[in-house]
DNA sequence: GTCTATAAATGGATAGAC
DNA sequence: GTCTATCCATTTATAGAC
């Protein structure tokens, strides 16, 4: 799936681009549902008769797929620079920073992967690789468990998907002129996540 | 929820009575989606012709209202439950437990609600209630950070969210029969969310 | 690159026989 | 209470003119 960068260049009037369509698909599908959104309602969104539309892309499913291959890609990155770093703490500190970063960079595409039931060979692929990340997250968790960074009273996979039921569930509220600025987010979930809600 | 020793005996054999249809219907709809399930799905996976399926319910839609009421007068439920407790304390840890119990309780029901989109007036209606919902619960948090049980450097709406990330969550992973027995499920959730991950 | 027109399939829902 | 057959709107997607 290349980017705009690789692609040639358009002689007249860029017009719709083909970006422009993904960027408005996605929004529409956060806002409606993957399933609930056809495409008649995508162009007239665009201003667009279907037609048009399918100048741009090949499918309705090519979109979702485009915007699935950036969520898992950027999840996927972030779980590379976490694992780059030289303590267990750092790592786990890092994977949960990357991934509130990642969520609120890519906020739309990664919204859409969190919804995913499944419906497709597409889907389940993707799926896959989500279940895969989370994984390498609760690797993170033990390692900090065996460290003493984390309770080992509790299951590592039950501890992952809890703080990421917290991270995950920015997608559906976190705003970035809400009343936490985009720089302290990280700190106020991996806070939040690590010491809890009573004061110490 | 009522089994079939409540209803009205059939005369002759009971065949598909209208609570299978609900529960296999809220079931396929979490699996797959409300808008991507077709009623011709339904139909399949209780082994009825469509036309023996409206039988028993008016429309799809119906089916979806019912199992939101039944998800919402859970939680309200709870909430009552949670506010006629006689300290700050005691309230926000029942209504943190109260909707541990429901999400479990009723999980199918809850599940449906939470992947609302808002895509008819009944949704719209069904996510109003919802919000007022989740505004009570930032009151029982914002009482008790002015009695010094939780963080005040913390907005309470986003204390709220995150810790209603965490319980709502719950919803697509948790299972009975995983590390986490339902008893101690409760407890668990609660010492995430109040203290966190880290070993006192 | 956008349009009108249309194909082919599927959606929710109903009529009426048994 | 289940069936076959059908209605009509809408779905994804394509053909071909401009």
């Amino acid at each position: 799936m290349s980017t705009s960068a690789a692609r040639t260049p358009r002689r007249g009037r860029p017009g719709h681009a083909r970006d422009d369509v993904l960027r408005a698909a996605v929004t529409l599908f956060n806002e409606q549902g993957y399933e609930a959104t056809s495409v008649s309602d995508l162009a007239r969104r665009l201003g667009l008769t279907k037609s048009a539309l399918y100048h741009h892309v090949d499918s309705k499913e090519q979109i979702l797929e485009v915007a699935l291959e950036s969520a898992l890609g950027g999840l996927e990155a972030a779980m590379e620079q976490a694992l780059a770093l030289d303590t267990p703490a750092r790592r786990l500190a890092g994977i949960i920073r990357g991934a509130v970063r990642v969520l609120t960079e890519q906020e739309a595409e990664v919204t859409l992967l969190l919804r995913l039931r499944g419906n497709s060979p597409l889907e389940v692929v993707a799926l896959e690789r989500r279940r895969r990340f989370d994984h390498r997250v609760t690797e993170l968790v033990r390692e900090a468990q065996a460290e003493g960074l984390v309770r080992a009273d509790l299951d590592a996979g039950v501890a992952t998907r809890l703080v990421f039921g917290m991270i995950n569930s920015l997608v559906e509220w976190y705003r970035p002129d809400g009343p936490v600025p985009p720089e302290q987010l990280a700190d106020v979930v991996l806070t939040a996540a690590m010491d809890g809600l009573r004061p110490r």
